[in-house]
DNA sequence: CATGAATGAGGATTCATTCAT
DNA sequence: GATGAATGAATCCTCATTCAT
């Protein structure tokens, strides 16, 4: 496929990208507010005002990360969903994919952990808006496959979205815990667990 | 039982209640950085300066309140896990006392969800550290709990870490997402939900 | 003498004193503004408010306290000149009364040296302009003597006033090397030494 | 010479020099703490944060400003002494010098008299241990020259230290009345009058 | 476009002074 | 009168954002 951007086009972007990984990083280690502007640009190689030609304000760069983020993860989970047969096994692949997709991205998703529940406050823009869109639609993506799988009578008669949430809740403690205690092993090899546990429970 | 502090004393402790509980207010709302003090003087209806003289600093004041928090937590679920005679039965009480606790602390729940990620960083002193220290022996207890219950096999032969790690997940989603979406009816409604998911699985 | 005082004036006087001791080993420490009035309070084991009772301002206190000392060196140094007889003398005698009040004031010294620059600036107040005044009658007092001794030839033909400024700047000079170099022997000790410098020269 | 520096660091360097001046006029006026970062910089026609970009902190510029200006009376002084054949004549030029730096820097002088003392207390950090060390070898700067003379039997057989002590003390003793008393005519003209005393004493 | 110095609003903290008990 | 908790003005410092070069 050529690339129908100019090289002016190309350069900007990755310019783009370096400050938003950049970016990525300090909030990841410092929140929103003890990022500072100073050590994004410092990180990225880029001058304090280069920032301020690619973005708005340190809360558009803030935003644009996490909506990038989101939205790939949203992505992954998709073709996950789309690519299986049985709910069963989708609902295997989607926990494969979540903990894949968070041990590539641990730094998102420490910010996501951190940070999503104050997107309901201050709300003022409509970037925050949009970007609690994102997040319940993620929610509602698995939700569907849940309802698939209910209606499959495959999974217990449970709502849905009572089951999308008790899965996203194990996945992100799992994922919280292997962050928490240095990642020495691969997330990935929690997946039978996680499974084992949505499926068939605890009791012995 | 005879009250043995003074006129003075009492009122002391009363208002260090009260600032704690404006403080717990705003910081849910806004978290550690946005929260001013003059926001938390004025819904505390004292003078900033006061606040002073009932915390060191700001910081001391939030992570006082947070020790007080977790501290509460944590004997409920000791007394819990004491007060049950079986392992299954003591997992039940457990995630209903769970759902007690953070309906009744909704906003402490929300400023633990999204500043526990963020002890790690910093952690210069011994505050933070005690409080992650906290953090930890809360999951211990929980894990314990697993632990009974697998060696009377009344648990698969799960690691209990990751048993507990899979609870707290699941209590905290819900919860996460009764606040998220306004509280309609009672957390507590959703105990039976968990317990059955916790133990029996989703599968039909 | 009969006291004329009631027991309420005699207490009041001492405990006025008290606060003033406490204010001087204070305000030499930490100079006037680090000192604060907590620090007075505890020190004079006192309330805060009971300051306030004794003197209208943290100001009124320092310059109570400049003034009693002033006024009593300068009561020293009047009396020590009435009691000598020739010029000579009294200029040995003015030297050894100096240190022999300094070395019993050492904090007072030390406020003295730091402070009494600053006074020209400001002086909004009568207090203030009191204590200049003061100052500048302390140094008449001196070229007082001074002038006499000239005019008795027993001085060369000097202008007082320098003469009195080079006396007090001597003297001032080795007291404030002493208090920094900690005090070792008697500040008396030194007395010879300014004595033969400020009479004789160095010239050998 | 050709100036190896960048226009920007030309700038640099003269607003950090404008920055001190201005520091200069306000600490004199009113002491470190009652001096308000908000003056210096409407005095020095910068913004408040710009002060801070050219000193960590109010207390680093103050002591920025004494490191140099002590340092450069401390460099004439040794030029002074250097430049002079007998001990007689460099203390002669001694006194002259320092009248002279004191004239040209009356604000400097001020502020040294009235901080010095305090530099004892607190000395917490390098910059205030380093600013003692530099006042000390100021001392025994002119300690050399006169143990020099003495030893060259141009002065009597009295300890140098006092020496020094002495004439300081009525250098700083005039400068600082000069000063109180609106410095009508120049400093200067009293350097034959010092010198005098210094070496011949007051005795007619 | 990039740079980084300058800006200045904003916020934590201190402390003299007041006043209810 | 004494107390010490409460007040709030004052002040240092930070940092997102702007803009001249």
């Amino acid at each position: 496929m050529k690339n129908t951007l100019s090289r002016r086009e190309r350069v900007k972007l990755a310019n783009r990208k370096a400050i938003l990984s950049a970016a990525e990083g300090v909030f990841a280690q410092k929140d929103f507010y003890a990022a500072t502007t100073d050590e994004i640009a410092e990180r990225a190689e880029f001058s304090k005002g280069a920032l301020y030609s690619y973005f708005k304000s340190k809360e558009e760069m803030f935003l644009s990360l996490m909506r990038e983020k989101v939205g790939s993860l949203e992505k992954k989970i998709k073709e996950t969903i789309k690519a299986t047969l049985s709910p069963i096994e989708g609902i295997e692949n989607l926990i494969k994919a979540h903990l894949e997709f968070f041990e590539e991205n641990k730094e998102f998703f420490q910010i996501m952990a951190s940070e999503r529940s104050r997107f309901e406050v201050g709300m003022k823009n409509k970037l925050r808006k949009e970007l609690m869109r994102r997040f319940q639609s993620y929610l509602k993506e698995i939700e569907g496959v849940m309802k698939a799988a209910v209606d499959n009578k495959e999974l217990k008669a449970i709502d849905p979205n009572h089951l999308a949430i008790a899965l996203i809740g194990m996945v992100h403690s799992f994922t919280a815990q292997w962050i928490l205690t240095g990642r020495e092993s691969s997330l990935m090899e929690l997946s039978p667990v996680i499974t084992s546990l949505f499926f068939e429970g605890a009791k012995g």
